[in-house]
DNA sequence: GATACAAGTCAACGACGGTTGACCAGGAAC
DNA sequence: GTTCCTGGTCAACCGTCGTTGACTTGTATC
């Protein structure tokens, strides 16, 4: 998309830009491919400058994912301990986030990619699983790897995959499922907050 | 790995090897990431004869998605009802299955392949959330889309990403965890074959 | 204003990948 | 034996990709 007339000079923008425009397209598709000529044409920018700006197109991809994925930190994400709220996690986004680029399709974009397994792998134990398992009592971390690992593969299903049973028009039998299944981790029971056959439910006392 | 030597001729064969090799290396790496001359080195063949025995790298890939994922149908992978017995399946491949290639490996190495998602999308409902949900009470295709997710985001963080707090160290801790989540999607309560907590278990009767 | 450096463009190189067409060999049908 | 089809090889084409180096232009400093 270069249409002859430069561009103002601003390397520490341009920089920021070609970072957020390779991490939409490395999320979109994967690392193989995604080429750097089509980030150069969303930031409206010479391919030679995209590669000289992170030195190759591997340490972009690893700066890119990083940067994409930090952002949505899951302590944030895991801030509550309920499992409605959890549940509630696994249809809508970070309200508070800037969701130009989803990390959860990043990640599952990058599996694929020889280089970003061990990054993947450090991120979801530091951002993901690390902190909720400090508030957890035991076992904590296997309760946090179970609700990390149930998390992805619901959004997956939902939003890479876009299983149809799982759309919007599926959310009042799941969403009370899922908020079950967290609850279940959590406290080892379903949620006590509903109903939904009173002959299964435990007495209160 | 063209020997010299011409190799017998069995077309049937030789394009059931490539079929195979093809399936391994999608499943290894991506739909992008794997050359028709990898495949061709596998079975020991010109790339010539690769691209010609399927039409083209994209008809291949289908048709590699297609045969290693069927016959891993889930139908006898869901043939139980019971949370520990899915809990189970969450660590162990399927024993009647020559395991040549790890169907879910190829599934989430060819999400980020343009054509494969109306496939994988397809599979994933015709294979695995319907025949699950046929046997469930209502709501059926909730509960069946929710263990398929949930056990695909299990496998994922074992197989493919291999969360450290996964492994068979951790499987004392998460078994259970896995029985309970599976128990309460099909009866609504944690698996009643063991006690963790007594004064969480509702009584009998 | 001269200078120096950073930002950016341009054109090309070398490698690789999917694809194609010409060619060769085995074996069955006639 | 000839013919013909299929299985298979060989060599090349063409596009794309990451990368590189030379060149240009803006901007800040002295």
């Amino acid at each position: 998309m270069t249409t002859g007339e430069r561009r103002p000079r601003d390397g520490r923008a341009t920089r920021d830009l070609i970072l957020t425009a390779a991490a939409r397209r490395f999320a979109q598709r994967s690392y193989e491919a995604t080429g750097l000529r089509d980030i150069a044409c969303d930031v409206g920018v010479d391919v030679a400058l995209v590669h000289r700006a992170y030195g190759s197109k591997e340490k972009l991809f690893v700066e890119a994912l990083a940067h994409a994925v930090r952002p949505a930190s899951a302590v944030e994400m895991f801030s509550t301990e309920s499992g409605a709220d959890l549940a509630r996690r696994a249809f809508e986004d970070d309200p508070e986030r800037e969701t130009v680029v989803d990390p959860l399709a990043l990640m599952v974009h990058s599996i694929a990619s020889p280089g970003a397994l061990p990054l993947i792998r450090r991120i979801v134990a530091s951002e993901f699983i690390g902190p909720l398992a400090e508030r957890l009592e035991a076992p904590g971390a296997a309760k946090a790897t179970l609700i990390a690992a149930c998390l992805f593969g619901i959004r997956i299903f939902r939003d890479v995959l876009e299983v149809e049973a799982m759309n919007d028009d599926a959310r009042p039998d799941l969403e009370p499922l899922i908020a079950d299944v967290f609850s279940t981790i959590l406290f080892g029971r379903p949620d006590r907050s509903r109903s939904s056959d009173p002959t299964n439910e435990c007495p209160a006392a």
